[in-house]
DNA sequence: GCGTAAGTTACCTACCAGTAACCTACGGTC
DNA sequence: GACCGTAGGTTACTGGTAGGTAACTTACGC
């Protein structure tokens, strides 16, 4: 690592931050926040340390920026997925527009499955996909409001969407023979909207319990 | 932390190793295993950080015995209630069996959900959630296979159905005024059930692609 | 009163976040 | 075409933390 101008010439201020945080997510994604070294990434990068530093401030301060990205991504894609058609093709899309997002960035999803950094103060909120579901829980809120359903258990199901397609995205992704994504989503969504639809007003346990 | 003989008497080592393990499953919980300290579980323990190390031998001794207690233990009651009954019934037990587990070992709980550290070298597997996914699905292949259905859809399933009631049992938990288990493995079985109930043969997009 | 199980003090080593001070190549300017 | 300012970069260091260990000590049972 002495002379390196020929293999990796100098780049711009703008251009060397957008590469750090392509290989922030990288890292991020393979090891996790805390098992990250700072210096890992900058060699990544072909750089030195203090380069991440000048950049993002610290190693939280990427780290913000890169899953600032992320959720923001896929929050605008299910956003935009939920918006229009009938209420059992917003749920199709949203299930499609996530797997897509999956497949299309899987380093992002694993930093996004992966512990966060704050989660150590404030005990709550261990991994970075709960808290997308709480967005998605607002939408939801939103939406069920607007078409005269209960909206307080739109939380649940909202949480129920997002640790469905979460677990079988990953379990996706790391099949060997993956179905594409749209007939995954298809199952998905048809789990979830036969689940919805056919769901009697007040569920009852259907164990029957031994008289006392 | 000079005298202690009166505080906390000396135990015997089989009390000192079981102590360790519950000290350890809560640090854990709620730190993560990277941001936990040894020295965090020997000063909550009232010991010395050696003897950590003489019961298991170093930090991820302990932690593969506390992840190996509460795996064994969910999967052992979810085989339970997922062997009696009709079908449904199975599906609403098991639900119930992992929501009551929720509610009666938070602390193991939040282990199975956070990072594990063996996802550094193979860096499959980022919580243990997920490999309880597979075991969940391999138990389902063999009640798909006995009850005719096509045997390889159940992993789909079983991941959907784990990562459902994870991310509900973890909003469950963290709701100021959470509804009865019961009443909630209800809903997720009744749409879980629902949705199984009246899935088409073979799921298709409703979506209407645009015509190109 | 002695042997052993249970526990402690004090240390070493490695790693890593963050920083201070210094270097270099390129583009414009005369 | 020699000069020089600055953007982009480096080397070398500090402080702190945490995993792991060697050597020593205390209390209990026989």
């Amino acid at each position: 690592m002495r002379k390196r101008a020929e293999n990796s010439p100098r780049l711009t201020a703008a251009a060397r931050r957008a590469q750090l945080i392509e290989v922030g997510r990288a890292v991020f994604a393979e090891m996790g926040y805390e098992a990250t070294a700072v210096e890992e990434i900058a060699a990544r990068a072909g750089v030195s340390k203090p380069i991440v530093y000048e950049h993002f401030g610290g190693k939280e301060g990427l780290y913000a920026v890169v899953v600032d990205r992320e959720v923001e991504y896929i929050v605008t894609r299910i956003v935009e997925s939920v918006s229009t058609g009938s209420a059992r093709e917003r749920v199709e899309q949203s299930v499609l527009a996530f797997l897509t997002y999956v497949k299309e960035r899987p380093e992002g999803f694993a930093v996004l499955l992966r512990d966060s950094p704050l989660s150590k103060q404030s005990h709550q909120m261990p991994a970075l996909m709960y808290e997308l579901a709480d967005r998605i829980g607002e939408i939801f809120t939103e939406q069920f409001k607007m078409a005269g359903f209960d909206a307080k258990t739109a939380p649940i199901y909202a949480h129920a969407l997002v640790g469905m397609v979460s677990f079988v995205g990953r379990w996706w992704t790391e099949t060997q023979k993956p179905p594409p994504a749209e007939t995954v989503a298809s199952h998905i969504a048809a789990l979830a909207w036969m689940g919805l639809r056919h769901l009697p007003k007040h569920p009852a346990p259907v164990v029957r319990k031994p008289t006392p």
